[in-house]
DNA sequence: ATATGTACCATGTGTAGTAATGGTACATGG
DNA sequence: CCATGTACCATTACTACACATGGTACATAT
């Protein structure tokens, strides 16, 4: 795997090595059941603390494209190729293109809906207890 | 129109001032057609900035609790007691609200939630051309 | 001329959130 | 024992935005 990781690149470090692991799936240069350097590893040879390392690996394992198995290591997700296809943060952006598409209609306005949106996050947080 | 503005409050100041003149026309304190004070005189009586006057104005005309009539000075618009009682900012929360939820449930994390969101604010502000 | 709302230039302060860093500690199951 | 992923403590630098302030200028229509 040939990781390249730019510091002085403004897409952050963890987000360059999710593109990279879900590009390197993606082109067939690791497949389903491979395994991947752990995180100490990895954090070692880019010259990256472990736990930019870790955030990367997380939502790697959230979008299904890799499989934690605690001490055995981490490993290409069997579905891998499919989910590194999805991009949840597209949807995401869709999605909440058209809430404020709907709120700026309606004449709100962007100060407005910045604090409604914060408002929101911070709200939702205690909801679930 | 008793009009009190407490600095130290944590309520903005012109927020302050559109919650107590709506509160104003919804206990019948201003009726429609009356003639409010200009934004200069208002903003020497309560010590403000005529920015911070002007900015109240401007929401509180959008809401349709007020009306600009130029050089004629600002009245209370015909149907204000009824635009009071909506509150465009809890609607605006209520809608992010279930965007916000229905992203969370999804697995996206709040950081992407809050990068998405700050991406659909400035996409669309180039959409309307 | 006058006073109206409005629009533009600008600055300072405070808050909030991100990204990345460092160190320490833990349960896991071969 | 040991290396794994994970979770907690923390700090630093940076960015974006809200709020409020100041000054200046303009078209309006009586």
């Amino acid at each position: 795997m040939d990781i390249i990781i730019k510091i002085d690149d403004p897409v952050p470090l963890f987000a360059q090595l999710v593109a990279q692991i879900k590009q390197a799936v993606l082109g067939d240069k690791i497949a389903p059941g491979d395994a991947l350097p752990s995180i100490r590893q990895l954090a070692n040879d880019l010259d990256l603390n472990t736990k930019t390392v870790a955030k990367a690996y997380r939502l790697l394992e959230r979008d299904g494209v890799i499989e934690a198995k605690g001490y055995r290591g981490t490993f290409v997700h069997p579905d891998a190729k499919v989910n590194s296809a999805v991009d949840l943060n597209e949807w995401a952006l869709a999605t909440l293109g058209n809430t404020v598409g709907t709120l700026r209609e309606a004449g709100v306005t962007d100060s407005e809906i910045r604090i409604a949106f914060s408002r929101a996050m911070n709200n939702q947080k205690n909801k679930e207890s």
